[in-house]
DNA sequence: TCAGTTGTTTATAT
DNA sequence: AATATAAACAACTG
């Protein structure tokens, strides 16, 4: 699930709870999220450790401390919390981090991504590895020059996170069906008028997702149709169609999006 | 049983 | 040097 909107949602409630608090105890009940370091070190590090304000970069959560920052990356399944004493665990609870007051909770279910520790900037900057500017930050000009300097198909470029950080394949479909353009229309061919209209597009889905803490299901986006079979396109009734581009599944509208190659 | 899945990395090929 | 493809990671769901 997680892509950008979902991150920043996580960031606000952590942002809410974590700033002051400070780490009593670390519990890993399944060392299997983490990366870089065990799960003794990792108790080491943060003990009497004070968290700071949580901040987002892309897909990627920071959560700096007094000394190092914990790295947090969600894959498809992680779900960073806070969470009072004793609330219930949810369902693939991996590590549980004890604070003067609450805790700090890392759940996921498949695992794909997991927990860093960066001590320093430097650190940080290796784990996180080549980020393009925030996607939800950038204005018109900087997108341009982001997307317009690569080649190839449109879509594995927009989800490319050393080109643009935080778009996933669901918000690169809904970006592209809402511009009307063929997410396998290849960049180079994408007009002045085209770029500006994707970068409106991604403004305006990137700020009611944001708002939400999720793509939204609402009707009159493609996202909440796409595993509809037969599913039919929210703005003309053209029957959809789903392919794979970069190796991901894809779902766009032959009539809305010509493609031209 | 098998294909598919909202993310990323690695290896290999073009 | 960039880009493209497939496989791998893990654990489900339909």
């Amino acid at each position: 699930m997680p892509e950008l909107p979902d991150v920043e949602g996580f960031r606000r409630e952590l942002a809410d709870h974590l700033p002051g608090r400070v780490v009593r105890r670390v519990h890993v009940l399944d060392a299997g999220v983490l990366n870089g370091i065990t799960a003794p070190a990792l108790g080491r590090r943060l003990h009497g450790r004070r968290f700071a304000a949580p901040q987002r970069h892309g897909k990627w959560l920071i959560l700096p401390t007094d000394h190092g920052s914990l790295l947090v990356h969600s894959g498809m399944t992680g779900h960073p919390y806070y969470a009072g004493a004793g609330a219930p665990p949810e369902r693939y609870e991996r590590v549980i981090i004890e604070l003067d007051q609450g805790e700090l909770r890392y759940s996921d279910l498949r695992k794909l991504r997991g927990i860093w520790f960066a001590e320093d900037g430097d650190a940080l900057g290796e784990i996180v590895g080549e980020q393009g500017p925030d996607a939800l930050s950038i204005d018109r000009a900087g997108f341009v020059d982001a997307i317009a300097a690569r080649r190839g198909r449109l879509k594995p470029v927009l989800t490319d996170q050393a080109v643009l950080a935080g778009l996933g394949n669901m918000l690169a479909d809904e970006i592209c069906w809402r511009a009307r353009i063929n997410p396998a229309n290849a960049v180079e061919s994408l007009t002045v008028d085209e770029l500006s209209s994707l970068h409106r597009s991604m403004r305006s889905v990137l700020r009611t997702s944001v708002r939400h803490g999720c793509i939204p299901h609402f009707s009159g986006w493609i996202t909440t149709v796409r595993r509809v079979v037969s599913a039919r396109c929210p703005r003309c009734e053209t029957p959809l169609h789903h392919t794979r581009i970069g190796g991901r599944g894809t779902v766009w509208c032959p009539h809305c999006q010509l493609w031209r190659g």
